[in-house]
DNA sequence: CGAGTGGTTGAAATCCGTCAAGAATAGTGG
DNA sequence: CCACTATTCTTGACGGATTTCAACCACTCG
């Protein structure tokens, strides 16, 4: 818990919370500004739980630093990861009372801050510009949702590999260079992609060897072909042409 | 368009905005009631555009009797079916100006509640109540999503299939009998599940074979066991004992 | 009746999960 | 710094589940 608000003591004026946000070390783009006044912020170690499915959501969460994962453990022992959160993306909202889903920091010095729900609720009631910025971060949410539902839909493990890069990409912070950092280990990537941890492996290989990213480390890569990556459609790892396409119901409406 | 108003002219006083809505044959939930008055009815048939991916997203709707699908079409010409809204959900939310899917009726006679989106969010800007409706809808949008995502994740096409059963039941209106009603052919079963018509027609019979449902007609079923069915865990159809777990990166360091 | 849609079943190819083993990396304590 | 260990990552082999291609049946509608 460094502090790390010394270096910036000569820049622009900044308020108390964005204090309070360097000081347990939160670099990472803000969201839900308008919340400040009652955000928490709390600092996770890698695998410790920030919020646990079917305890009362009494917190509305946003990842300042850090990586959070959303999980579901199913029946057979399996995790599944619903959500990867990076800094700037808030979880926590659920319909019923309860937590849906439980998240635990991926990573050690994930920094999140907590609203308490019943006061931000309030607040959101008294002023509209909070509430509007509650839709905007709750609408994200749901494209985040939206993007994964997406990605496990794709038919081959190669394509559900190659739409996570590019997600990963795309949500990457623009500032840095061209290439991705992978915050999560394999195991989370297959988790999170709902398929074996082998396969997610023999994907990425496949995926290097057909020239279409470039490792820099385990977990650092570089996008070379990012059109072919996108559009990694039904070619297989072994280079079998494409198949015959089989449209759907609607689709063959539309042709008729 | 014919009316059915006329039916419920002796029943408890309703007011301009029901009417309306009975008007054009909506006879399901009523959700957004707090934006009634800036409501536009609209009925659609089978395979109608409500609103196109990509354009201007100067709307939010609501679905108020029938069933409407949100697909993407993917490179390979394939659909995919990322939601299945039924009366009571809302639609057509999204973070940037632009709809990021189409939505189009799934049945013949769906109404939708369009609400013009700046006149929604002005008069939620000066009504709490509104602002707090429309977190609700979107929060339960995000548990539908959530679902859907847990459903894609299982592993087998059973599971999904079965999964999926569970689901609709558990969103059909409560009122009826214990049967299920599938609004949907067998083809859109399977954009929605992500997977093949043919695996999606073996699965619902070898699940009637093992006697966890029983159809009445090629659409309508009644879950005979609905524990074995949610629980429908990793045996296959052919009654494969199941393997054993592996368990993914968590749980490992968990039980260390 | 014929055409179109929706639904089911069969057979073959293949993709993926599982099991197994090994390599690479990081972390820990001496 | 090094041994030691745990974790992460990769590769191989095998069997099975799923996709694909094909054919057939039921039903509706003009």
């Amino acid at each position: 818990m460094r502090s790390q608000a010394m270096q910036s003591r000569s820049e622009t004026p900044i308020n108390l919370a964005e204090y309070r946000w360097r000081q347990v070390g939160a670099t990472g783009p803000r969201t839900l500004k308008s919340l400040d006044s009652v955000a928490i912020p709390m600092t996770y170690h890698r695998g410790q739980e920030i919020c646990a499915e079917g305890y009362p959501a009494d917190f509305w969460y946003c990842v300042i630093s850090g990586v959070a994962r959303q999980c579901a453990l199913r029946a057979d022992g399996r995790r599944q990861i619903v959500g990867l959160l990076l800094p700037g993306d808030c979880f926590g909202f659920t319909a019923g009372h309860d937590f849906d889903f439980g998240v635990e920091a991926a990573v050690d010095e994930t920094v999140v801050a907590a609203y308490p729900r019943t006061r931000a609720e309030l607040m959101a009631d008294s002023n509209p510009e909070i509430a509007r910025d509650l839709r905007k971060v709750t609408f994200e949410a749901m494209a985040r949702m939206q993007a994964q539902l997406l990605t496990l839909g794709r038919v081959t493990v190669t394509e559900k590999v190659a739409a996570f890069l590019v997600d990963m990409a795309r949500r990457s912070p623009p500032g840095g260079n061209d290439n991705v950092a992978l915050p999560v280990t394999r195991y989370e990537i297959a988790d999170y992609l709902a398929v074996s941890v082998e396969t997610v492996s023999r994907s990425l290989t496949g995926l290097k060897q057909r020239g279409l990213i470039k490792f820099c480390g385990t977990r650092t890569l570089k996008i070379v072909d990012p059109d072919a990556l996108e559009e990694c459609g039904r070619e297989s790892l072994m280079g079998r042409a494409p198949n015959g396409a089989h449209f759907s119901a609607s689709r063959r409406r539309a042709a008729s």
